[in-house]
DNA sequence: TGTACATCAGTGAACGCGCGTTCACTGATGTAC
DNA sequence: TGTACATCAGTGAACGCGCGTTCACTGATGTAC
């Protein structure tokens, strides 16, 4: 049952793009790799001719769903950005969301080569969102502060029951909050 | 074996006390009922004399992690909050520190009862920390917005590498962020 | 270009392990008389 | 107050299950001649 080598290559990206929704919807924990492979197409034995572990492949689903991630948000303008990500929308599409937000809490609690697929995902949204605001003393801070809250929000938002108006409150009033904010000009 | 009725309700307290603390630690799923009973002092057998499941230990644990929180706040200023919010020692201490932050990732992906209990401690946060600022209109929204940005701050310091200048630059910028919001001002 | 053979991605059974949960049993406590 | 007995929190073995990981095997691909 030897196949291609393209074929080995587009499998392998099957199972990291499948791993990077799978754990963003369910959380690290809440996916096995029976799971996983079975929803790429493959049978669960294959896994480690790509992967070394599981934490392996969490680092590389990782990296995967911050470059999408980037590349969503590349050409919004920093309100559209916001109001994207404060929407009821991104909340309750938790798949093909935020991976910080998804699961930042995992990996706290992951080993360092996983916290470092993190901090390097941060630097490409504080980069991509940077892009789209007003140059000058301060912008890398207020770009932190803007996705510290956003973050924040949408992950209380998540927390609380389906469809409770607390949920949306959460989002609407930092939705409200973060676009007042003068330093969310473009910088052109 | 039997035990005295003061004895049973201190060994339920315990068991729930542990939970709360090994629960933000490792998160729910780190934590195993053998592991925990034992850390609490008894075998695992008796678990189910006091909760239907881990899930409804789940939850009053979290419900108790909340009450030691407001506790604890209760009588701060909104400045101390904050600083002491966004301090490395609370980002370093997850055991005895903020059961939103820590848990509200497990929260999102666990059953209504659950999420219910997360909607209790918001309201339970908003409260201790609106008795400490400025009243009038508009209160309870900057309320919210602080919360959301220090929990967002919190959870993303620790998702980066341990003692990287990264995490510590999220904990600086949005505790300076926020410690100059005029709203915080205490309400007397 | 055609043939022979080594490679190795993919398969599916199997491994050991730890999990949440159940259960028969124990024996001090609490109760009934 | 003293005695007999029912209660039930706690014990530790056991259950079934799903997990991450390993392994012998397959057979089309890719390579060497």
């Amino acid at each position: 049952m030897k196949v291609t080598k393209a074929q080995v290559q587009a499998n392998r990206a099957r199972v990291v793009e499948t791993a990077s929704v799978l754990f963003r919807e369910r959380g690290y924990d809440g996916v096995g790799i029976a799971d996983l492979m079975a929803a790429a197409g493959l049978t669960h034995g294959g896994f480690y001719k790509h992967f070394a572990s599981k934490t392996e492949l969490l680092a590389e689903a990782s990296s995967c769903g911050f470059a999408q991630g980037a590349a969503k948000a590349e050409g919004m303008s920093a309100v559209e950005f916001v109001k994207h990500y404060l929407s009821r929308e991104h909340r309750d599409m938790r798949g093909e969301g935020c991976t910080m937000a998804a699961l930042c809490a995992d990996a706290a609690r992951q080993p360092e080569s996983i916290k470092t697929a993190f901090a390097s995902g941060f630097e490409s949204m504080l980069a991509t969102l940077a892009q789209q605001t007003c140059e000058g003393d301060g912008q890398r801070a207020r770009c932190i502060e803007v996705i510290a809250q956003v973050v924040g929000a949408l992950m209380l938002s998540r927390a609380c029951p389906d469809d409770s108006p607390f949920a949306d409150e959460i989002l609407d009033v930092c939705r409200a909050a973060v676009l007042t904010k003068p330093s969310l000009r473009p910088s052109e």
